[in-house]
Parts: structure tokens; C-alpha cells; sequence
DNA sequence: TGTACATCAGTGAACGCGCGTTCACTGATGTAC
DNA sequence: TGTACATCAGTGAACGCGCGTTCACTGATGTAC
């Protein structure tokens, strides 16, 4: 029943197969591309099959918003991880923090299907309390600068909402340029641009007392031309 | 024949007709909304008729997103002539880049239709040369961090490229609030977030000389709270 | 000032498309005995 | 181990929708004489 080599009348993991299909569809033609009959097709199925494993095809859509913002997670977990060590806490939780920024960036320039996916309007919401993290993504970058603050990098008074600006600053930076005015950068002035935003990001967060020279090191540190 | 009022067998001005149906369509539902057929019953007309204005869909579309991003563009200036005068320069350039900031990211809440459609892909890019400032926002944005240079705010060192991040912050801030997981921020708290994103921006901007009390006292200066 | 006529800006009907969704159905599966 | 049968997961045909676009057309306009 669970052999996923079977494929019969009854299919035996249509649910799965579906959403699946629908990523494939959201990666080539963004959200717009994600619709109840296409994904069927795309299964071996009738669309009619699909209404056994979703009530509509808002659900559909919804799954596969899902399925894209984890896709983003894991790439973005991947950046962090690919992170050279070093002994030095301030230099780790920078760094922590800017390949988070990369990470989004990187994800949503080689996958933009996916990206408009994940944050076609009427997501989940954060609801009420911001600090209701409940978005791995989102939990990343509150954990970063949470260490920032440890580590004597970001002042107590600077730390409330420092999220909101680290986030809208990547993220429009992404949507700027994939779907935005700036879509047709080269590579080079588009990772010159990334690594200007996330130094200027590095200072505005930066307590009086450190120098904005640490930032920029920090930053030069990590070789941003490895990817993509 | 150019009497607007006269409305006969032949409109007499139906381009325009059609293209402020377009962007009322683009205000209620944004760019999904905006059909050939849908502005054309608007306008009380047949669909065939927009065809002697327009030679497809996607150019009317391309027509709504421009008047789309004037309608921002006006939105921003207002808040620009809405200033207090200062005699202090500095005061008065950061004074400037805070309110098209606040323009920009209020236009978006009251018209998201709007500004989503003025942002849909494939709107005109900035291409090559980011020098070649086209875009009336954008053109204010370049401005306003010319001043800051001017005045001595900030160095000439972290001048390049600074519109992309001050663009990417609240463009950013701009879609999550509306399409995003911030969707459902309360007023208060998005007033409170957009002030600290304008302070770390302002912050990350300033030369090491300048001290980052100056940030926080210009911008507590502008009350946010009068609009929308 | 009047008229013939070319041009222009609309109409109305129709096409094919892919979509979401519903209906009555049927073949496959697994379980109770 | 075999069988009857309920349930489950599909099929296939059909619906109505709004869309972009094209066709042959006609009424209104403006201009040359």
C-alpha cells in the first residue's frame, strides 16, 4: 500500500505526487501555473482524482506554498552551513546572518518560480505577537540576531524589530531583481550591489561601539561568487 | 472631437477611457484583473473596440503599470512637500529620504492593487548602466542620497550603489506588509517597524563621524502617525 | 454652403482555450467471517 | 484459505465561465471640391 513503485489504478501516493507536480509547475510559471488540472496531468491522473486529496484549488495552491518555503529553508540551511569556522563569536554571527541573507537572495534568483510561490499574497501570516516565529525561515534570522546580541555585535536598544528591516531589505532586494528593475543586472554588479546592502545592513545594526571597519571585513571575508 | 463630454458612436477619447478602467480594475484586484474585456465593459464598450487602441492585452497591461507607478509617484512627492522646512541641511536631506521612503511603503497599504501592479513583472527595468535613472521614484531616490553626500551625512565611500539597498528596505517592507507574513500587523505596530527600519537604514547610511542620535532624533521628528 | 466619399472608430457574433468543479460511475483494495 | 462485501480511489463526460482575439460589418466624422 505504501510502495511508491506501484502504480495502478490506484496510484497509492497521489497526495504527494500532487503537490510535487505542482512545484514543478510553480518552478517553470510561478503561482499563476498551479492549477488543479495541470498538476493532474502532470500526475497521470484525472482532474477529478485530485478533489480525493484536496477540497479545492486553493488548498493545492496552499500545499505547494508550503512545499516551496521549505525547499527555501533547506537552501538557505545549506548556505550556513557551507560556513567557514572561526573561533572569533562576532565574526561567526555576522556571518551567520549575511549567508542567511544570502541564502534567501540565492534561492530566489535560481528558483523564482518558487520564490513568487512562497510569497504569492495570502501566505500565513505572523500573526498578532511578531514574536510568534513560527516560519523557519523567519526562525533563523531571529535566532542570528539573537546571537548578535550575545555576542556584544548588536545593542539591546537596536534589537526589537531588527528582523523586519534585516527581512524587507533581502527581500526586496529579491523581488527587485527578479521581477523588478533591476532584472537585468549582470551577475557582478547585481553580488556587488547584495554585498553593499548586507554591509550597510551590518552597520545600521552595528552598537556605537564597534567599528563599521569589522563589518566590512567580516563581509569581504566570505567569498559570495561560489554560487549560481 | 476632443470634447470628453460628447459620448456618441465614437468615444472620442477611449484610449484614456480604457486605461483609467485599467487601472481602477488594477486598484480592486491588482494586474489579474486588469482584462481587455473587463476595461472595455468598464469604458462601455465592445472589447473589439480596444483593439483600435491597443494591439494586445499585455500592452494595456504595460500602459495601467505606468499609470500605476505615476500615481506613486505623485503619492511620494506629496509626502516630500509635506516636510516642515528646517535651516539644517542635514536635518532637511535625511528629513527627505525618510518621507519617499514613507511614500513609497504608504502608497503600497493604501493602494496595493496599485503597487502591485506597478511592480508586476516585466515592468521597464533598469537596464545595464544603473546610472541611466528613468523611473520618476527612483530618480527622487538618487537625489535624495546625492544630498545626503552633499551635506556630509553620508561618506563618499558608502555613496555607490546605496539606492539599491535604501530601495530594497522599503520595497521589501513595502510586500510583506501587504502580501506578506506581516499582513496582519496591527497599524501601531507597522508604524513602530517602519520607523525602526527607516533608523538602522538611516544608521548603516551615516559616515563613522556622524553620530547615530542625530539619525534617531530626525527621524522621531516627522511624525509618521497623520496618514492613511 | 452643399455634397460625395474616404477614413476612422466603433458593433456584434463567433472561435477556441484552459480553467474549476460536479455528476454518476467503476475497478481495486482490504477486511469480517 | 476462501469469499462476500463495504469502502476507497480512481474514471469519463459534462457544465459554465471569462478570457484573448478575429471576422465582416456599419455608423460617424471630416475633408476635397
Amino acid at each position: 500500500m505504501a510502495d511508491p513503485a506501484k502504480r495502478g489504478y490506484h496510484h497509492g501516493d497521489l497526495r504527494n505526487a500532487l503537490v510535487d507536480a505542482a512545484a514543478q509547475l510553480a518552478e517553470e510559471g510561478g503561482p499563476r501555473s498551479v492549477t488543479i488540472r495541470a498538476a493532474a496531468r502532470a500526475a497521470g491522473v484525472t482532474p477529478t482524482a485530485a478533489y480525493r486529496h484536496f477540497e479545492s484549488h486553493e488548498q493545492l495552491l496552499e500545499a505547494t506554498k508550503e512545499q516551496a518555503m521549505e525547499q527555501m529553508a533547506t537552501a538557505m540551511r545549506e548556505h550556513v552551513a557551507a560556513l567557514p569556522e572561526t573561533d572569533d563569536p562576532v565574526r561567526r554571527a555576522l556571518g551567520r546572518l549575511a549567508a542567511i541573507g544570502r541564502g534567501y537572495i540565492y534561492f530566489a534568483i535560481s528558483e523564482p518560480g518558487l520564490f513568487r510561490t512562497a510569497f504569492e499574497q495570502g501566505g500565513s501570516a505572523i500573526d498578532g505577537d511578531i514574536f510568534e516565529k513560527h516560519d523557519a525561515p523567519f526562525r533563523m534570522l531571529v535566532e542570528a540576531l539573537d546571537d548578535l546580541v550575545e555576542v556584544g555585535y548588536l545593542s539591546a536598544a537596536y534589537r526589537p524589530m531588527a528582523e523586519i528591516t534585516a527581512w524587507s531589505a533581502v527581500h526586496g532586494f529579491s523581488t527587485l531583481v527578479i521581477d523588478g528593475p533591476l532584472r537585468e543586472m549582470s551577475q557582478q554588479l547585481r553580488d556587488a550591489a547584495m554585498g553593499r546592502m548586507l554591509l550597510l545592513l551590518a552597520r545600521g545594526l552595528a552598537d556605537s561601539g564597534v567599528s563599521s571597519e569589522l563589518a566590512a571585513a567580516v563581509l569581504s571575508d566570505i567569498n559570495p561568487g561560489e554560487e549560481n
